[in-house]
DNA sequence: AAATAAGCGAGACGGTACGTCGAGTCTTCAA
DNA sequence: TTGAAGACTCGACGTACCGTCTCGCTTATTT
């Protein structure tokens, strides 16, 4: 059992760092976010975050995204409506104005590094796609699906799709995006 | 008709940026790209560089993405078929080493600008919608088709699929992906 | 004998550049002051400047200083008032606008380069020194003088003195300042 | 007493920094002396030169002139001895290689700017200037002078000559010419 | 008249240095 | 050991001039 040695970690400065780079990132940019005014605007010094986080793409990451997966695994009763819900809890987390603010620049830096981009992997896509087998499982044992699923696609096409909207289309999200999507994507595979 | 004043642009200078931005993408990344660099690896002083492009962003897009448009319409007599080629194009196009190599970072500098957030729309997305629609007129005289076809929706789609995988994932495109793509959608959209 | 062969060249474009560094030198400064900026002002092309002068040192030069020997030696009937009315003189020409705000500078790029060194010597020292060894001359002939007179170090001082002054210190010149050096260096060399 | 807050700054760099200015002063000039190739050559970043001077010239100046009031105000006996001393250590300070090499263009950059040509005044003649005054009280003392001296024009005279000489006529320093230089002055103003 | 040749304004060209900014690390004192 | 402050090296930024060059055009002399 490792023993605290020294100075304890102050927790309000872990938070004032969060806090201070979600400000920043709506206001400036992830481009232009700088870890140095980072650091004046949370009232800290430059090691303070560099002694938690390595770079600026994991201090926004969990500044930005912090319940990923909180939202219980949704069980409507039909595949259309779980798949539903799914792709309005994204749409609502990746449209936040800090999300939205960060993401594109989030999202090149995970892919430059290969260890990040193994992150986006098992941080992200892993456990969405576990849910997703879920939901297929409980609609397959329904019968309204049937067993070869393209799962991979699947994650592709509903996480790329709202990426690409929110991300980088810029434009608002329409009322009923999510179900229009989830509908598209649930017939094209129940048809075969 | 007004007259070139004073020494006219090279061209050879011109290409030479372009070739060493590519090359030097492929090498070292979006993000480590240097105006400098490219400069010295083309032979050429910085401000040519500037003199014909106002920035990173847009230079690497034009050395990257050179024959966007230039692929015909494709017409293969069903529209699963003309969608699979449209994919498959995407495809081709963005898997491009330097392409690839480029995306992430290219996509963050344009979304992060609005002046060219709006080039994404103009020069990437605009084209790309008048030809779904051409396909889509074509499949609907042929009866294949009804006629309210959410065609932002399939473009968000068929365009965020892509770029998520060959991005983000950062997977190789495995052998049926445009296949599997075209269809699902292609299904999901000619069952309602 | 050599012919001028090909276009002439145009008095009038000589003219200009002359009168742009005059003014450009006044406003900006010696330092600041850019040959591009001097060919724009003049309604010019670079070119023009650089066939005509090597650089900026002796554009200025020619600019600011035209009619350094055009002053006739004075005869006053006595040294002291040679002297003083030879002070007198280069304090005339050195507190103009243009030269005050070009001596240092000049000064400097001349002292730099020893190709440009040895024209202060002969361009600017030596006509000088001739012209006060003619006032000891008739000094000594007036009785006024022994023979044996330091005239390089005279010249040191009067011109040391002077540049000193307008160039440096930059003070506004007082009264009767060339009748006070003058009288100090004379009655210096007199007594012996 | 505030104490001082955050990492002090390092003398080595300080010295490093002067150091390498010195010998690039010599080695290339002064006009030609660049603040990243003092960097360089010091092991230093840029920025830790900015940080402590506001520009070249400053630097420069810290740099070459270190004793300029370090030396002992004369006491020969005479007037005239102690002129000489002064004038043999304005001879001694500025014909030093590196200080040879600063000066034209560092006194050219001084006159430029209004803020540094104070500097002038204060830092090099006002303590001149009083210094000579006592020299002067002393020689009046002894009867050697009548008491209204234009100690101004003096100074002008002493080191106006001594820098043209040294910094423009470049030529190098006659043996007996500090001696000269003060028996002129000296004996100028003792004759009324 | 045609050929030749230099002058000319405009501006592109390869360089070099500028002064600023951010990165990530290190060093001080205090808690 | 943490913490705020700020100095440290390094590297890239975008700009400004340098002095040269390459255009189309003009203005002279020579053939």
């Amino acid at each position: 059992m490792t023993s605290a040695l020294g100075r304890p970690r102050d927790a309000r400065t872990h938070t004032a760092i969060l806090a201070a780079t979600v400000e920043l990132v709506v206001e400036t940019g992830y481009g232009s976010l700088a870890i140095g005014n980072i650091a004046t605007r949370a009232g800290v010094g430059k090691d303070a975050i560099y002694r938690r986080w390595p770079g600026k793409p994991e201090l926004v990451y969990e500044a930005v995204f912090t319940s990923v997966d909180a939202s219980p695994i949704p069980d409507t009763g039909t595949l259309i409506g779980d798949v539903t819900v799914l792709v309005a809890g994204l749409l609502d987390e990746f449209a936040a104005p800090a999300a939205a603010a960060a993401l594109p620049g989030l999202l090149a830096d995970f892919a430059a590094q290969p260890a990040l981009r193994a992150r986006i992997r098992e941080d992200f896509l892993a456990p969405a796609k576990s849910r997703l087998i879920e939901l297929f499982d409980r609609a397959a044992a329904r019968g309204e699906l049937s067993t070869d699923i393209p799962v991979d696609l699947i994650l592709d096409s509903l996480a790329g799709t709202v990426l690409f909207h929110v991300g980088l289309v810029g434009a608002p999200v329409p009322p009923g995006l999510a179900d229009r999507l989830a509908e598209m994507i649930v017939l094209g595979i129940q048809t075969r």
